[in-house]
RNA sequence: GCGGGAGUAGCUCAGUGGUAGAGCGCUACCUUGCCAAGGUAGAUGUCGCGAGUUCGAAUCUCGUCUCCCGCUCCA
């Protein structure tokens, strides 16, 4: 029987070191988790299968590591410093929050002209020019609410509204020894802009055409309003993603294309099960989005909810980050709403040999959550298995490249000598190689052991017995340096050779 | 940020003003010829944190933090 909520999720990760939460001895910080030994493992492990399947297996995507700490002005023109932020404010009587752009949007056009005119201003076409104007002065902004009566629809009343607070999403932090007002970086919140502002070093440093991309995994940083539901939203969180970069007009096909084999990933390598994995096509689209679709996993008690997604940002990126726009042959959506640009010294343009000229690619981004990959492995993966004898069996049934540890080596008996020297010498051989996870445990009956290693997903037991040191049963010593190996899934035993176990193991874990 | 619920051993939880408990798990030894066997011994808690009331607080009050549910938010 899979998980049936996530809170099940939460505590078989504590007890058995997955994760646990930020900060605990001090009473945890909101937002945080920590990974545990196997955590760990089974988080590297999902990257690694992540950048071997969109770097190693491709011919078009090259790899990149940037910083976290982010000059303001990369956020500012990626549209982050201004869009990353809602301006809320709370209803008293009601207790209900609101955008305060979504509020407006409500309202009657009396209202507003009642608000501008508390303002001392003409009311402004564009909503965002207006938002901007009543957080010139918040709590003269607060005062114009309450003037224009502005009506709640909750229960359709002028409401007792608060001041409009900016709540900025973006982490701040201080650069250098002097702490003012300008001498501060941003904590990037997506791994994406890394990818844009280097995109001209790339091109040139790796001679590549279109269409090619750049791919990148690390931390990223939200401060969430809510963080909640563990893992799934967080303050410090870690991202896998693409920027893939093509020719305008191509870029509806190749977004199409990504989608199919980023779902076909996460079911064949991941072991989702691909009734558990929905599209979602967005509506709202954020502003650099010609067309953004999540792929969404059913999660136990959050239900269908988001693990990746693929946007096409268009030329938007490119073109807000680049020096004279004016001379660039940007789409109309993007000239139209970018904003001049007077700090950088780059054209993020692609130079087209054949047709020479100068153009900016479209890209699209499929954007995909580590964190929420993990949780979203280990909720497929936890099975509690009813045996035949009644007994309950927690076993993680996790795909062999995903398994913390790969292989554990048991004696059957840990009070015969031989047979523990055996075992950890064959530990020691497996685990020589350095590429994977291996462990020797004798502390408990050897029923037991195997237990232990279905909870953590060990795919591989090794069992150490005496017909391997040559003392089977009768004076039979056909079977001398050959071991057990238990399969986790199937619980079924089978007989192989010392010397056979390192290529065994290996062919079966890639 | 608002409303509701919760926080006691690693995990799940009992304990309503009077010496902190159970099950599972964990450790050591014995036993054990393959699926959470048995025996013996053992460790583990600022009862989330901080104040207050009280002769005495896990228990009552207030504050605070964290988690869960609902609102809100989720580029």
């Amino acid at each position: 029987m899979a998980a049936q909520s996530l809170d099940q999720i939460v505590s078989f990760c504590k007890r058995r070191g997955f994760i646990f939460p930020g900060s605990e001895i001090y009473g945890g910080l909101q937002g945080t988790y920590d990974y545990g030994p196997l955590g760990v493992e089974l988080k590297n492990n999902l990257k690694r299968a992540w950048w071997r399947h969109n770097v190693y297996e491709r011919d078009d995507i090259e790899g990149i590591e940037t910083s976290l700490l982010t000059n303001r002005y990369v956020l500012r023109y990626s549209g982050h410093e201004k869009g990353f932020s809602d301006p809320l404010v709370d209803n008293k009587t009601t207790k209900k929050r609101y955008r305060l752009d979504h509020l407006l949007k409500d309202q009657e056009p009396g209202v507003l002209d009642a608000i501008a005119a508390h303002l001392g201003i003409e009311r402004p076409d564009d909503m965002d020019v207006f938002v901007d104007a009543l957080l010139q002065d918040t709590s003269k902004a607060q005062a114009a609410l309450l003037a224009a009566k502005v009506v709640d629809a909750q229960d359709g009343k002028p409401g007792d509204w608060t001041e409009p607070r900016q709540f900025n999403l973006m982490f701040k932090t201080q650069v250098g020894p002097v702490a003012d007002d300008e001498s501060f970086a941003y904590l990037r919140p997506e791994t994406a802009q890394g990818m844009f502002v280097n995109f001209k070093n790339v091109v040139d440093s790796t001679n590549r055409k279109l269409p090619f991309g750049i791919a990148q995994t690390g931390k990223s940083f939200r401060n969430e309003i809510t963080p909640r539901n563990f893992l799934f939203r967080v303050r410090e969180l870690e991202q896998m993603e693409i920027e893939y970069f093509v020719r305008p007009g191509d870029d509806e096909a190749v977004h199409d294309a990504w989608i199919e084999d980023h779902i076909e990933w996460w079911v064949n390598v991941v072991g989702l099960k691909r009734e558990k994995i929905q599209l979602f096509e967005h509506v709202k689209l954020a502003h650099y989005s010609k067309r953004t679709v999540d792929i969404l996993y059913n999660f136990p008690t959050l239900g269908f909810d988001e693990l990746e997604g693929i946007a096409n940002r268009t030329d938007w990126d490119l073109g807000s980050h680049s020096r004279s726009q004016d001379t660039l042959p940007l789409s109309e959506n993007t000239k139209a709403r970018v904003m001049l640009n007077e700090h950088s010294v780059e054209k993020l343009t692609y130079f087209d040999q054949p047709n020479n000229q100068h153009i900016v690619p479209f890209v699209i981004e499929p954007a995909a959550g580590v964190d929420r990959g993990v949780l979203a492995a280990l909720c497929e993966a936890y099975d509690e298995e009813l045996l035949e004898n009644g007994e309950t069996r927690i076993v993680l049934r996790l795909p062999a490249v995903l398994a913390p540890i790969k292989v554990a080596v048991l004696p059957l008996k840990k009070n015969e000598p031989t047979i523990v020297e055996t075992a950890k010498k064959i530990k020691k051989l497996l685990q020589s190689g350095g590429d994977m996870r291996t462990v020797y445990d004798d502390t408990a009956a050897i029923g037991k052991l195997y237990r232990r290693q279905d909870e953590a997903g060990t795919p591989f037991c090794i069992t150490v017995d005496f017909d391997t040191i040559g003392r089977g049963r009768d004076g039979d010593t056909s079977m001398e340096n050959t071991v057990t190996v238990r399969h986790r899934d199937s619980m079924l035993q089978e007989r192989v050779a010392i010397d056979d176990l390192l290529h065994y193991i290996k062919s079966r874990i890639a």
